[in-house]
DNA sequence: TTGACAGGTGTTCCAGAGAACACTAGCATG
DNA sequence: CATGCTAGTGTTCTCTGGAACACCTGTCAA
């Protein structure tokens, strides 16, 4: 038997990673033992139970099957705080698309995303040409952000609360605050934000 | 026997995208019966065949399950300059379908997410906490927003020529600009960010 | 009118995925 | 030295996921 190796299960969850990056799942004990080389499945069992504990997997909310966490994408992750030298060690692979899909999209079906218009959110650092994502369903609450429908138009502001009335605070000394007259239609809440630059 | 709908299977595909959110998984056969209200698993099994012809899921590797495409991940992308009253129109396949990680990452291999600390760019709608894209082989120009490596630190900073010498200029008023003195290295440039809000 | 097809229901059957249990070899620790 | 923990092997059992097949029923086209 080879010596016990603290690091082992990394090299393991490294295995783990790249079927995810093929087969978009967590493999089966089976083929746990077959990427990595254990006779047993218990082994298998024993090693998701593992990781779950450190944090790269869980059970899905049915508790019927196991699921990676963030942490299990996390590679390309890089924490520039820590980090000195070295910086090599952190490439990126091809696997790990959707990591930021999954990051800001929790309800796809009721999630878009929206172009943003104009300048009046700037102070909040949300800029013309930015990608809004939006979530339709969320109940509003005072200090979110907001899309809104005033006078037929889709607005984005933060919706805030003044003398028991909804307002619609812009992040930009050089707008007003909206006061609408009677009913406030919001159309969903921004949950996420998306920017590329150049090109 | 309700009529038969083509736009049928782009509901239950929500409710697939959806249980794939939070199982990070294409739900099994029963469960399918269980999301759409099935009573056999022979309509399940069709459903995935339809929506594999339909470029939505695909056989893994393996070939003993489902796995997503990308196609399975688009979000709708509204356009709210158009509007007019009609919001729901969105709601409907009509509209322009997106990819939030291709849209930000071009080449995945040398893409990585990097957490931004601190304020010195939030000037520039760079906050404590987002997420900003990186590419890693792009050769850096002025006006770029780059990480750099200055005394064995990360830092994000915008590149600048100064005197035909490159500088990190911050955009945020209370840091001054950075000259190196010797070489100046570059991690990477800057070509996304993103930014989740509430929790 | 008559197919043919699409989208379902209902049933049977089998492989395999996972749980549970007993057991073992190294390695640390008191 | 005993003790206990960790990471494995090996085995049995159960149950469920999926394939296969027969059948049903609206809708549409010829």
């Amino acid at each position: 038997m080879p010596p016990a190796d603290p690091s082992r299960d990394s090299e393991y969850l490294d295995r783990l990673r790249d079927y995810y990056a093929e087969a978009r799942r967590i493999p089966t004990q089976q083929r746990i033992c077959e990427l990595i080389g254990f006779a047993s499945k218990t082994a298998a069992k024993k090693l998701l139970e593992r990781l779950e504990t450190a944090g790269f997997v869980e059970r899905t909310p049915d508790d019927d099957a196991w699921m990676p966490t963030t942490r299990f994408f996390e590679r390309p992750l890089a924490d520039i705080a820590v980090r000195a030298g070295a910086p090599d060690m952190i490439e990126g692979t091809q696997g790990d698309m959707f990591l930021i899909d999954q990051y800001l999209v929790r309800q796809p079906s009721r999630t878009l995303m929206v172009p943003v218009k104009g300048d009046s959110m700037i102070d909040a650092g949300i800029h013309d040409g930015d990608l809004v994502v939006v979530e339709r369903t969320k109940a509003a609450k005072s200090g979110d952000f907001v899309i809104a429908i005033v006078d037929d138009e889709f607005t984005l502001k933060e919706l805030i609360l003044e003398k028991s009335k909804f307002a619609l605070k812009p992040h930009n000394p050089a707008y007003p605050i909206i006061r609408p007259q009677g009913q406030l239609e919001i159309f969903g809440v921004v949950t996420g934000l998306v920017r590329r630059y150049q090109g």
